[in-house]
DNA sequence: CAGAAATATTTTATATTTAAAATGTTTTTC
DNA sequence: GAAAAACATTTTAAATATAAAATATTTCTG
């Protein structure tokens, strides 16, 4: 390295230095706020309806999709792993709430469905849990939600890309 | 209702309706974008250096805090319940990377420190997670990030604020 | 200052989560 | 078409999480 390049070296060096904790004050304040609303949510569904948020996101997954999800699909949209996702399915199914059916074309699928009760069971549930999210989400104006939709966009866009 | 009013009153009802889903859509997003980093960190400090997520944050928490931290703390800041803290101390204690000390004028708390051991452990553990963190955050442009840690920021302080 | 209330931690019991192994099924490859 | 590879789910074992009870200490209150 040259004298004059020493400079232009350190600028970039410094330049880094401050996007590095840029990112990361980003990434610890996004969980921050992960974390306060996850919380929120979870005790709000533990004293009103006696549940947990895994149980409700996955009949979630399910009031979306009427025609039935498979277990590796639930998997993936959860974002959980396959026996995190057998456990709740063997629990909601004794409950009733879910029923389980063989795939035709698929011996080794299978196909998750809410059962009615199941499904009312949640529209009950869903139609507070949107209150409490606007509760807390609510406040912000249109303008900010945007930002963030798009600013959370692009980092999701980026992570399911870039894959690994 | 008199006629005239009802067009106001259907565009509030319909305006609502949408913030509702403007809110939820948030949340969503939000926690598909803390899933996915939290999901590749977790791998990665296994693979790399066969530790957890909650251990990692454990001891980030105390090399921030070289004085050290009571358990409650620890338990407010990591935002989890202190059965939990009392765990994961006793884990990084039986191997050396943490202390536990009583506290001089309050004995019911103890004071936990990293021990030397534990923080050069450490620091080996955050340089690389921190380049992890800016291989998922670092394609931001600073305006972005600034928008992001803006709007986080309102939400973040609704939440506290607002605290029930 | 004695009893009550609050605080700090640990322990216990239970539930959730993950990774990895086990099992069974389907597809690919040679 | 048989063996190998890939896939879908379940089971298992270990770590993590919570709430609630237990223990010990400190502060408050009258």
């Amino acid at each position: 390295m040259t004298l004059d390049t020493m400079p232009t070296s350190f600028d970039h060096e410094s330049r880094l230095l401050e996007e590095d904790h840029h990112s990361i004050r980003l990434w610890l304040r996004l969980l921050t706020c992960t974390s306060l609303i996850e919380a929120r949510l979870r005790s709000r569904l533990r004293e009103d309806f006696g549940t947990t948020l895994p149980r409700f996101d996955f009949m979630a997954q399910l009031e979306r999709a009427p025609e039935g999800l498979t277990m590796g699909e639930l998997s993936r949209r959860m974002m959980v792993s396959g026996g995190n996702i057998s456990g709740i399915a063997t629990q909601l199914q004794k409950e009733g709430l879910i029923d389980r059916n063989a795939v035709p074309d698929n011996r080794r699928s299978v196909c998750v469905r809410l059962t009615e009760k199941g499904r009312q069971h949640f529209v009950a549930m869903a139609t507070e849990h949107e209150q409490w999210v606007i509760e807390m989400l609510g406040h912000l104006n249109s303008h900010d939600v945007d930002m963030l939709m798009d600013g959370l966009k692009r980092i999701k866009d980026a992570l399911v890309q870039g894959d690994n």
